[in-house]
RNA sequence: GGGGGUGUAGCUCAGUAGGUUAGAGCGCUGGCCUGUCACGCCAGAGGCCGCGGGUUCGAGUCCCGUCACUCCCGCCA
């Protein structure tokens, strides 16, 4: 007989009734009866119910084992009598009688339980991480990752693409989020950095001819952690192809998200191919967003001509200099009580905003609330036209600069299909953002920037960027988005190094300075490079939307605090000075936070 | 860098208007219990009320500072 099983505790079924079985795992859960004992037997596969009684030597000292032990377990498989079968549990028709048992490990008071679904503080949790990962949510998640990830590689083989490994010690990118440095040793006063996507590397393959290139790839960046973005390093499903238009991109990943998102979404519907395509400048006006949640079926309007010279002074004035009007259409909300109206106007102003407007279409024609007495009948007929709303419907107004009005207006569209319990169900929504801007304007410097990634392809290429305004060129840019999250940014990338330096030019750079700067990639561009072009989803987003978990620590073993601490590993952590000597490096602290680090507040799972 | 929330027993939390000895559930320890599956019943141990300072006759409670966890803004080509 096999050392610690014979079988997993999720295995036994009636048809092991009668055999001598042996399992090992953590004890769940222990009922003691007194003269007769039950003992819940976990491992990664599931439970089985062990049970014994006085008339056994071992009773005693099976009493005496705590919850989250781990022992093994040799016995007999008999059938539970009708009225004791557990339908819960797989198991549950059957248990294990004990005839012997070890502790393989004996488990100290558990600091947060196991067997509960009860919450625990998130200090406690990333402290005692491998206690966290036991629970049943947890340890769901994490093989929800694993099987994402595999069925992701299987896919994408299967597409045709190779996976690659690129360096994790690179070079610091000039561009783009902070990145993490490594000193190095052997070159006083030098570093390396860990890359924040592998953006140069992969563009680097297809011009050294390997057709179609993907990896799950680790990218680091030193920046702040949010609900949906993990402090330090996350993983991105990252791909390119050579010779492709931006169709080819989408026709060669939409199949994989949309099979990969149904595999694993159980009843909840997902967009098939091909996805939505929304230009830029039509999501920043429909959805208010560049990254709209199509759930949401209410989309926002402009209406800056029924208020141009109006009765309705307010628009009107703030249109003379300059303001536009947005609609946000509520569908069915006439029947709404003038609470209803009253509480998103004061909203609105707890938002900073000086309130929210809003007209009523009852349903006998008459258009009510403190906007519409000011508006003639035409303008009120605009209205319910650029709307699309009828009798019945509401309409609330954000008036603005332009982009303070599209960017509120997506906040009003989000709060008012809440609040009417419009956002559908149990799916995933996708769609493409195509035909970003180029560049963009730097309020405060009055400068022209790269408003997303300084390597993609205008679109009109060198003709555009010497002639047309660089305000108006678009890039051959995409993000995807699902459910109102940004899941990817992609694009076809620029591989002629004559459009390279001009599209640096206009944001200030001097040939020479973006020579120097970005060497490697110029002199690949100058042997033969193929068009090419690709994209990059987020791992964590995609397990996070599968898993149905607001919180990106809650699909990552083992995650980081939003401060980027490790409470498990202690990590940061400071370093002896031989090893600073070695590295050629003097730690110069600031003043104020000198001798911060005491306290006892370091104490990590190991030390503790 | 800025704003909000939280911090009380091993864990999750309650704690009234600033007033006697700070409570509950789970866990832990001991006792009882032969069909439970969140077993049940009885008893017990367990507290730097995050930390430091202040106001007050008196602070878990009010004020100031600080630390930790967290959410958001900035940031994330």
């Amino acid at each position: 007989m096999h050392p610690y099983r014979t079988h997993t505790c999720g295995e036994l079924r009636a048809g092991n009734v009668g055999e001598t079985v042996r399992l090992s795992g953590w004890v769940h859960r222990k009922r003691d009866h007194g003269q007769l004992l039950f003992v819940d037997l976990r491992d990664d596969f599931g439970v089985t119910q062990v049970v014994t009684d006085v008339s056994s030597e071992l009773f005693p000292e099976i009493e005496r084992v705590r919850v989250e032990s781990v022992i093994k377990v040799t016995g007999t498989v008999v059938k539970r009598s009708d009225e004791t079968i557990n339908p819960r549990l797989p198991t549950g028709e059957v248990e294990l009688r004990m005839e012997a048992f070890e502790v393989l490990s004996t488990a100290a008071q558990v600091p947060l339980q196991v067997n509960s679904d009860e919450d625990a503080g998130e200090e406690v949790r990333l402290r005692y991480r491998f206690l966290d990962l036991r629970r049943e949510r947890m340890h769901r998640n994490i093989k929800l990752r694993s099987d994402v990830i595999s069925s992701i590689r299987r896919r994408m083989t299967e597409q045709g693409f190779r996976e690659f490994q690129t360096p994790i010690l690179t070079a610091s990118s000039p561009e783009g989020a902070r990145d993490f440095l490594v000193p190095s040793r052997l070159h006083a006063g030098k570093f390396y950095a860990l890359p924040q996507a592998p953006q140069m590397f992969k563009q680097l393959l297809m011009m050294a001819g390997f057709d179609k290139y993907f990896q799950i790839a680790p990218c680091f960046r030193d920046e702040a952690s949010r609900a949906d973005r993990s402090p330090g390093e996350f993983y991105q499903l990252d791909f390119e192809m050579s010779f492709v238009t931006q169709d080819d991109v989408f026709n060669a990943i939409e199949p994989v998200l949309t099979d990969v998102f149904e595999e694993f979404a159980g009843n909840r519907s997902v967009t098939k191919p091909p996805y939505p395509r929304i230009p830029y400048e039509e999501a920043m006006l429909k959805y208010g967003t560049d990254k709209p949640d199509l759930r949401n079926p209410i989309e926002i309007a402009e209406a800056t001509e029924p208020f141009r010279n109006s009765g309705f002074g307010i628009f009107a004035k703030a249109i003379e200099k300059g303001a536009e009007i947005r609609a946000i259409p509520a569908p069915g909300a006439a029947a709404r009580p003038r609470s209803f109206f009253d509480k998103l106007n004061a909203w609105a102003q707890n938002e900073g905003k000086p309130g929210l407007g809003y007209i009523v279409f009852a349903e006998g024609g008459e258009a009510k609330g403190p906007i519409a007495k000011n508006l003639d009948e035409h303008r009120l007929h605009m209205i319910k036209e650029a709307a699309d709303v009828g009798d019945g419907d509401a309409v609330f107004f954000v008036c603005d600069k332009k982009a303070d009005a599209e960017d509120f207006a997506g906040v009003v569209r989000t709060r008012v299909g809440q609040e009417l319990d419009l956002i559908e169900k149990d799916t995933y929504k996708f769609c493409w953002v195509v035909d970003f801007p180029m560049y963009e304007l730097d309020e405060e410097t009055g400068r022209i920037e790269f408003s997303h990634n300084p390597f993609s392809m205008p679109q009109g290429g060198l003709d555009a960027l010497e002639h047309e305004d660089p305000l108006a060129i678009k890039a051959t840019q995409y993000d995807i988005v699902c459910n109102g999250i940004e899941l990817s940014s992609g694009a076809i990338r620029n591989h002629l190094p004559e459009v390279m330096y001009r599209a640096f030019g206009i944001v200030g750079y001097t040939p020479e300075q973006v020579e120097e700067r970005f060497s490697g990639l110029l002199s690949a561009l100058k042997y033969g490079a193929p068009p090419h072009g690709g994209c990059a989803p987020g791992i964590d987003r995609i397990v996070m939307l599968l898993a149905d978990e607001p919180n990106i620590r809650e699909i990552v073993a083992f995650p980081m605090t939003q401060r980027a601490e490790d409470l498990m590993m202690g990590a940061p952590a400071e370093i002896p000075e031989e090893r600073l000597k070695e590295l050629h490096l003097k730690v110069a602290l600031p003043p104020k936070r000198q001798s911060q680090s005491g306290e006892g507040e370091k104490k990590t799972a190991a030390g503790s």
